[in-house]
DNA sequence: AGCGATGTATACTGACCGGTATAGCTACTA
DNA sequence: TAGTAGCTATACCGGTCAGTATACATCGCT
């Protein structure tokens, strides 16, 4: 998380088209020349504000994650003051629309272990975070709901979400993320 | 599918050492050099067999699928007749045994469209037909047990199935597969 | 006997990989 | 007014990328 360090602004420009150019690319796809030309920077700046690719692909899934978060929680805490029940189910139209706006390749999290089975590279940790932060999301909106066994039923959910980005990416199933919340609406009533 | 052609034993030797060096590193990061060293083999041999580095993919891809079919199916349709409710829990556990022996960085068809944002690239519809045939053969399933909207519930089914590999290779939920296992009997009995 | 298929070994191409080096410019600030 | 942070421009490093070229050995088959 914390973008604390203040970017300058040719950093800030690096970071800005890297967002598209992993996403849509993979990682490994994009080099560091295509990546300084594309932001406009020689890459001398670009090792200087950053010291290496991988401090770049750390920061690209951070910032990712923050925007992630933000969307979330912009969507599930509207000030409608919705029930807790209700808020379980927005956490799907969160996803629909995220999808839809930014994510058609399916998640950048997941899409980024897959390029990067080197436990100990330095963006390994926001791919962890942001998955667990979505479990945990889960389960505090079940717990609210007084569900019976709010840990089982947010790990079911959790994977109902999972498996709708994937869905959805791969376009085998239409309305994928609807369906995925009517299923998790089943669930959730059946625990009440 | 289909695999053919009679390879040659060093075309074979290439497509066995592949498996395991596209799997667990990802595509992009293994070369072809890299390929030729492991499978004992000239570069040479290799593209006088394959003629690309994306046809070797492809075909990775499609081995790795009619494997995982054959796992599938072997589980699901024991010689035991199983009736058709618990056929459809089985391909959960079909999936739990296959992710412990030979998935555990999640789903190789995932990581591949992940590599290959490419819509035209050779190796995109063994990705696409992977998905489809899951899909249809829970379709299939789940058809047979009576359940009402059998079509929603197969792609319900599908998002627990999709979503308890992401969940088990991400490694934040203990257990996932089985609690997978567990919510589509929930659903699945709603249905019935 | 001869040919084609299958293979080895080695060397090469041009492009790109992540990362570094040197030199010079501008603007802010101590 | 001198220093420094931030930047551009260009050239370079060794290594690897996918793919090709040349030359030669071994085998089975007709």
């Amino acid at each position: 998380m914390s973008e604390q360090p203040a970017m300058t602004p040719a950093a800030e420009r690096v970071l800005e088209v890297v967002e598209k150019l992993f996403y849509d690319n993979g990682i490994h796809a994009v080099g560091v020349d295509m990546i300084a030309a594309e932001a406009g920077v020689t890459k001398k700046t670009l090792y200087d504000r950053f010291g290496s690719k991988d401090a770049i692909v750390r920061l690209y899934l951070e910032r990712r994650d923050a925007r992630w978060r933000e969307h979330v929680t912009a969507v599930v805490e509207q000030p409608g003051r919705f029930g807790p029940r209700r808020r379980v189910l927005l956490m799907f139209d969160a996803l629909e629309s995220w999808m839809a706006a930014e994510n058609p390749r399916g998640c950048a999290f997941v899409n980024a272990l897959a390029e990067l089975p080197d436990p100990d590279h330095p963006a390994r940790p926001a791919i962890a975070s942001e998955k667990q932060w979505v479990l945990d999301y889960l389960r505090r909106l079940v717990r609210d709901t007084g569900a019976r066994n709010p840990r089982k039923l947010a790990a079911s959910l959790f994977m109902l979400f999972e498996g709708a980005a994937v869905a959805a990416s791969v376009d085998v199933v239409p309305g994928a993320v609807a369906g995925a919340r009517d299923a998790a609406r089943q669930l959730l009533d059946a625990a009440l």
